[in-house]
DNA sequence: GGTAAACTGGATATACGCATCCACTTTAGT
DNA sequence: ACTAAAGTGGATGCGTATATCCAGTTTACC
């Protein structure tokens, strides 16, 4: 359902919320997420050029967010490295379904409408901040 | 988001939905939905296995749909071709995580049981039925 | 300014989803 | 029984997501 990369991403960016003002780098995102350190620096890569972490390269270097978390919605972070496509126009480009998809296609588009929905109104503050007594990537 | 499995499966079940006392080859099915024929052919096989479709092999062989579209919903055919797995367990393997998944992991397995519920309460008959002016595969 | 820490970009390897092909089996109709 | 229509099962090809590696660049610190 949800990519690989999209999970890694996820944890990468809650871990770095975390921690809001300490850089961090990769191999310590990759121990405390237990992402491969090589495929996640290529997905910090990805949510760097969308400013959703900062970095800072050279000795005593590393990431942080990008934007306080509150204004921080994992939606941001699903987009930057796995889109959600919603269903725009006919799969089959059945030019009398242009304008309105069919039932079936609409039924689909508004699954994923729904997980738009949960991912635009979820902030990485509201994770943080949960009152779950797990805490995200942390055995506590 | 969805396989391109997905969205074949589910055109061909519409597609023997729509006419549900008629034998339809894969060949018929293929043209109908734009499916690739050698890959819809595995695919029916798939729906064949878990009888979401009925098959009758030989001359003048074809399928059918396997039950009344009134009780086939979606979310059988998701299931039976690309499966939609819930997050039931700390997908970090966290111990503590086992009986409570932390918020972040929650709010994921939270946006794939809207799609479930929205896939369960699908019925084949319903989006054969909808009022929508848009006919499913149908270029009107 | 030299050195080591740390990220960058490109090349490469691997696995799986999508797609095709073909020899085989089943079956209706003659 | 023979034939042709139609599905089955297995082998194969291809592209992309996942994952790794390394030479190069940037930068803090001495």
């Amino acid at each position: 359902m949800f990519s690989q990369t999209v999970e890694y991403a996820l944890r990468a960016i809650v871990h770095l919320a975390k921690s809001p003002d300490a850089l961090q780098t990769t191999a310590q995102i990759a121990k405390a997420t237990q992402v491969p350190g090589p495929y996640l620096s290529k997905v910090l890569q990805t949510l760097t050029q969308d400013g959703l972490v900062t970095v800072r390269r050279g000795v005593s270097g590393g990431y942080l967010l990008g934007k306080p978390p509150e204004r921080l919605t994992i939606y941001e972070v699903v987009q930057c490295v796995d889109p959600i496509r919603r269903i725009h126009t006919c799969p089959l480009e059945l030019s009398s379904h242009r304008k309105r998809l069919c039932s079936l296609h609409k039924k689909m588009d508004n699954a994923m409408e729904g997980i738009e929905t949960v991912f635009r109104n979820t902030t990485l503050s509201e994770l943080i901040n949960s009152p779950n007594p797990s805490v995200p990537l942390c055995n506590t």
